[in-house]
DNA sequence: CCCCCCCC
């Protein structure tokens, strides 16, 4: 690994301009946190020195970078939110995590530094694993996985529900042990078990097989060679774990086809009649997007790049305008935010300025307030295990727009509005989108 | 739709 780069240990919350070339030096699986309805994902990135720092993605990112971030694969990463773990969850304050989102910048570099990470592993002999039961350790094997069961629900003491899935592995000596995956640790090239109070081992995470495992994979003892040769692995994503499954080859395996169940939706719309104002003049009213899928891009603007999110091998970077405000009417108020052109409306200006805008506003570069009533299409997202919703204005419609329009039922707000469902795809799309139609739809097919 | 944050 070079060294022209930053190592984790120069990066404090606060520093800017850093790049730190990294290796995916562990991948967890994705959880869902036991007081909120978030998910997250732990990695643990490894510089050239084999300092770690632990990173995280929330929610989509975590589908959207699982192809971006491989495990044991390097990395230029810049523009991480880095920032202390928070005391309450920690022992030991101060030490740093990374939050990767949207805005974080990933390159790929094509180096090859599984000796770093392996150096930094001693293994435990299967012989030996049964010292570690109930020790709540995390210790590493080495070793061939040669049966992957389906996965399974099991509850915990705790009454949590988490997915267990079993590995049958296999060391150098065909000893086999049984492996239930769980939430806990992984380690590049081997497993990481860590033995929990149930007195079956858990590994979790993604992780690679060793080439040399893999030459002594057809062997010419008995059982092993059954196990090998009846198994058929489904590898479409050989990188994860989850994906990848033993077919059954006897009957008592097949399921019968039963309840699929839906998500109930929290979504709400309102509309509101009242006032809307920016109560908080420093904050920044746009974001960088793709031009595809609105999502946030690390890019610059006007540069050409695949995005992680909509997968669109072309996307461009182009600024996006956002604001975050008041909503009043005589009964009360909520903070909501607006994105696009509903924010575009409000502020009486456009992405393009709003990016290139470096003081703080004034009334007389942007509107701030309204003197008159407007009409807001407000979408309400209600925060499990919060008391408080989230709140986003959709759209925004001058009354004086709908005076006299005998046309109900349908907005009238071509040029206020984000497309939404109700207005017909013809008018709203030439609306927002200077590409023609079948530009964007060859670019969604790539 | 999109932003922010977000967990042990």
């Amino acid at each position: 690994m070079g060294d022209k780069f930053q190592l984790i240990h120069d990066v404090s919350p606060g520093t800017t301009g850093w790049t730190v070339k990294v290796v995916v030096a562990e991948k967890f699986s994705p959880k869902v946190a036991q007081r909120s309805p978030t998910k997250y994902q732990n990695l643990t990135l490894m510089d050239s020195e084999g300092s770690t720092v632990q990173a995280t993605l929330y929610g989509q990112n975590i589908t959207a970078f699982q192809d971006e971030l491989l495990l044991g694969k390097t990395y230029l990463i810049s523009n991480a939110l880095v920032k202390e773990t928070n005391a309450e969850y920690k022992a030991k304050s101060g030490e740093i995590q990374w939050t990767i989102s949207g805005r974080t910048r990933i390159r790929r570099v094509e180096e090859n530094n599984s000796n770093l990470l392996i150096s930094t592993y001693s293994f435990t002999d299967f012989e030996d694993l049964p010292k570690y039961m109930d020790s709540n350790l995390d210790i590493s094997v080495i070793g061939m996985i040669i049966d992957i069961k389906p996965r399974r629900i099991i509850q915990t003491r705790f009454g949590k529900e988490c997915q267990v899935q079993d590995l049958v592995l296999v060391n150098k000596r065909k000893k086999l042990i049984l492996i239930g995956k769980h939430l806990k640790v992984t380690s590049f090239n081997g497993l990481s078990i860590s033995t929990k109070a149930d007195s079956s081992f858990f590994i979790d995470g993604e992780f690679e097989l060793v080439e040399e495992f893999k030459s002594w994979g057809h062997t010419n003892s008995e059982i092993i060679d059954n196990m090998i040769s009846e198994k058929h692995y489904l590898t479409s994503t050989p990188s994860k774990l989850s994906s990848k499954l033993s077919v059954p080859t006897a009957e008592k395996d097949f399921t019968e086809i039963k309840n699929i169940q839906g998500l109930k939706t929290a979504k709400q719309f309102f509309w509101i009649k009242g006032k809307a104002s920016v109560k908080v003049l420093n904050q920044t009213y746009w974001y960088m997007s793709c031009n595809n899928c609105n999502k946030i891009s690390s890019e610059n603007y006007g540069d050409i790049y695949p995005c992680v999110f909509c997968k669109c091998t072309d996307a461009k970077a182009i600024p996006r305008a956002k604001v975050y405000m008041q909503l009043t009417d005589p009964t009360g108020y909520i903070n909501a935010t607006a994105i696009g052109n509903p924010a575009e409306y409000f502020l009486q200006s456009n992405a393009e300025i709003l990016m290139n805008q470096t003081l703080i506003p004034t009334a007389a570069s942007m509107r701030l307030s309204m003197d008159e009533d407007e009409i807001f299409y407000v979408k309400a997202i209600t925060q499990e295990l919060s008391t408080d919703c989230k709140f986003e204005i959709l759209f925004i419609v001058n009354p004086s727009q709908i005076a006299g329009d005998k046309n109900t039922g349908k907005a009238p707000v071509e040029h206020i509005g984000e497309p939404i469902k109700f207005l017909e795809p013809t008018t709203k799309r030439s609306l927002f989108h200077s590409d023609t139609d079948d530009a964007q739809s060859s670019k969604k097919k790539t």
